[in-house]
DNA sequence: TTATAAATTGTCATCATTGACAATAAACGA
DNA sequence: TCGTTTATTGTCAATGATGACAATTTATAA
């Protein structure tokens, strides 16, 4: 008899829109107002949908770990058949694996996570993730390599990966740091083809192709 | 006559105090109310010596850039004996490049560039200035390498490095990262090595050293 | 149709932040 | 000592953000 809830579609497009919110203003800017009128709602139903400014954000940060996860597991999954299509996910703008937004909530939630313990905890699970994520897409491509070896080429991954979308505000036309980054990650990749048995799957850079714009 | 000015010293600590704030809280979350407690003084005075809320932010945004230029000049000037040497520099925590709350001030900045051309701009030639300095230093240890080579390694070690320092606050206990990340920035120099004609000047990591605590 | 529970809207008090200005205290030269 | 300029403090209004609650509307089952 009762009218249905629709409070769980309602918070996943509250917390959507706080996503879109933080990337743009960052953390402390993103106010209710601001919240309410990205998600196209009135200020009150954050309220009633999620709660006060306390579980929003607790909200936001668990949402936005848990979708991290969920993409990270789709790029474990990938069949890889080398290093050009590890590379071609990772840097050139067709694929998805994460936006520069994302990256950009991620610096947030980071900078809270210095007075929040329970984001805290959320952000360190978060990155744990991520790397165990991209040691299993390295396994896979190179069985025989070193697992320290593997470890460290995945951590130098990440960052050059971060970075890129770290810095995409101010770099988004800069098509050469873009080349420059896909390089690098190219020779830590390739740092495993001649450290395990594997053969070269070849040396060709992105050289023309569209890269993230 | 007149009572001596010493507004360009109290700008200066304002500056610094807003940085200090910009770090733990946020740029948004940096009010004036903080920076006034952390710089230990009134509040008025934040707008007698520096200005209101956006001449604040712009100072305070060239101030961090021009600090980061020096801090680049320096290790553009550094007599380093070779890759160990700048991984030492750049990962040991003995040496102070930059500092994490650095790379967090950076990556609160960048997000505001987005809606302020003039940070924007500040900000990408902060950036450009780094990869600049950082190919100084790896043309000085391998002056026989590629250029393109060198600027797409130096690329590489920024993010790596910014990376390490980003994550700080979520990681500063994780050892194992700290030594990914320093193996995955030698793994990038041992290709300057092989590339050009240097000989290898060693391969030993970090192991047992203490790092970045 | 009607009861029920939820969604939605409207509104208000409270608190925090900012901008602005007046008033006072301090330092230095004449 | 006195006058001038600056530093410093105190204070207030305006604005914006938040929390809370009442009132209204809506959708469904009985």
């Amino acid at each position: 008899m009762p009218r249905p809830s629709i409070k769980s579609e309602r918070k996943e497009e509250i917390l959507q829109a706080y996503e879109r919110c933080m990337a743009l203003y960052g953390v402390e800017g993103a106010t209710q107002k601001r919240i309410a009128e990205e998600a196209g709602i009135a200020r009150p139903l954050l309220r009633h949908h999620v709660g006060n400014n306390e579980e929003l954000l607790l909200e936001a940060a668990r949402r936005y770990a848990e979708r991290c996860k969920v993409s990270m597991q789709e790029l474990a999954d990938y069949p890889f058949s080398g290093i050009e299509g590890l590379l071609d996910v990772l840097f050139l703008d067709n694929s998805d694996v994460t936006s520069p937004a994302d990256t950009m909530i991620a610096t947030g939630l980071i900078v809270v996570a210095q007075t929040d313990e329970r984001i805290k905890a959320i952000m360190s699970d978060w990155f744990d993730d991520i790397q165990n994520k991209f040691e299993q897409v390295l396994v896979g491509l190179f069985p025989s390599a070193e697992k320290e070896e593997i470890a460290s080429i995945a951590s130098g991954l990440i960052g050059i990966y971060f970075n890129l979308d770290a810095l995409f505000p101010i770099k988004k036309a800069d098509v050469d740091f873009q080349k420059r980054s896909y390089r690098a990650a190219r020779v830590l990749l390739m740092s495993l083809v001649s450290s395990s048995g594997n053969s070269c799957p070849g040396n060709s850079g992105p050289d023309n192709t569209s890269v993230r714009g």
